[in-house]
DNA sequence: AAAACGAATTGATATTTATCAAATATGATC
DNA sequence: GATCATATTTGATAAATATCAATTCGTTTT
């Protein structure tokens, strides 16, 4: 991991939050002169569960796996963070650990953002706070709609709802490369990899999604709705 | 349902949210011109998923479970709401909907803050939105810990997982009426609730717990850390 | 190109969990 | 106390999912 300056301050930055834009100008300049910026490689963690929340983490590009180390060594995936999207756990407000890990997927670009002077505008700005309220709201929101997802649905639901969140929240498009190892698929959606692969495998068959080598394109979307539907 | 003021003032309630002391006595007395007080029997429904979030609620007696209305009319249960604790779903700051629902368990007296002036008091106040960003996110680590053990243990690990979190967190006892029905106890576990009955039977004739008609008491607290623990 | 490695796939089987149907218990109501 | 409704319990069975072992495939290394 390289650590070289390669921005020049977080005004010029066109991947940050937009909750900065609520920030004035002394506000920005303090953030900026506080960030720290790093670039990872594929599979390098850069951040990990347990350790101290010294900073929130920024990504200008690139993917990365936000995910929880659980019983037995038994990883679960959160979801995948993007850039212009805040990466800061809730650990941060209550014990100060990171209350999961995030591993680049891809060559990630990020900066890390001191927590002390986050948490100070937060207190000092009330437009800033709220706005890091919603943040974490919607946050809240979606794993609540994921846990009854893995809860009440059946596998192919599961899968269903994965493919759709890559489609319509990661990649924003029908066809994409499938970043997510069949194992790690299994780890979002609570399903054994062998399982993840006969699925996907009856998604095919039946015309729902198509993947050649490691693109998955989305047949039928409707269709891919409904299977989430009936769970 | 009848709504007759039975307490004064918010100073006045020792119930109150352990935030509410980092308020101005204008803010509390902003909240507490503009509070609405209830009564509800077991059963009644205090807040509807899906309906606006028009005000913040607060138990002053009583328990209540929160409940997601989830697929084809099943539901999860979050967690059982306790007096002197906000319940403000994650919804407020997203969609303006209750994101749950939640329904008195046993008789509850509860006030209903109008939303917009805790709002309001967030923006102004940042000691009291650095509070409530701290409850925000504790649920949120909890609800981190309870999708994991959901996921990753068997049907005895969640069972355990419930009622450690019974007798820590609600009663703080180890002997408690059990004030949720099998059905229910299978929907904060995620199980059938004949298979409830059945781990609680195993349960024991291994001398872990013990019922009595709807008293339960764990025996062998030890023992059932370690089941939750296997998984 | 051959070898080596890990990921993906497949089939067979075991385990876990849900469902169904029936019986019993419990509690509320008259 | 009899009756009704509902919750709990039990046993039998079905469905869903995981595991194991073997093979194939794709990449990287030599």
């Amino acid at each position: 991991m390289s650590n070289l300056k390669l921005l020049n301050n977080c005004e010029s930055c066109n991947q940050g939050w937009k909750s900065f834009k609520l920030l004035t100008k002394s506000e920005l300049q303090l953030i900026n002169e506080n960030r720290y910026e790093a670039m990872f490689k594929p599979g390098e963690i850069m951040l990990k569960q347990g350790s101290p929340t010294s900073s929130a983490l920024f990504m200008s590009t690139g993917m990365a796996k936000s995910y929880i180390e659980g019983n037995k060594g038994k990883n679960f995936i959160i979801g995948i963070a993007l850039p212009g999207k805040l990466i800061l756990g809730p650990g941060a407000y209550v014990d100060s650990r990171n209350s999961y890990s995030v591993a680049a997927i891809t060559p990630v670009h990020a900066c890390f953002l001191s927590f002390d002077i986050f948490r100070h505008i937060v207190r000092s700005n009330g437009e800033f706070a709220e706005s890091f309220i919603e943040d974490l709201s919607s946050k809240s929101l979606w794993t609540h709609n994921r846990m009854v997802s893995l809860v009440q649905k059946r596998m192919s639901g599961r899968l269903a709802d994965t493919l759709l969140y890559l489609s319509d929240d990661v990649f924003e498009r029908d066809e994409f490369e499938m970043i997510l190892s069949r194992q790690e698929l299994g780890e979002m959606t609570s399903m054994a990899k062998e399982c993840v692969v006969r699925i996907l495998k009856e998604f095919e068959e039946a015309g729902v999604v198509s993947s050649e080598s490691s693109r998955i394109k989305i047949l039928d979307k409707e269709r891919l709705i409904e299977l989430s539907e009936i769970g």
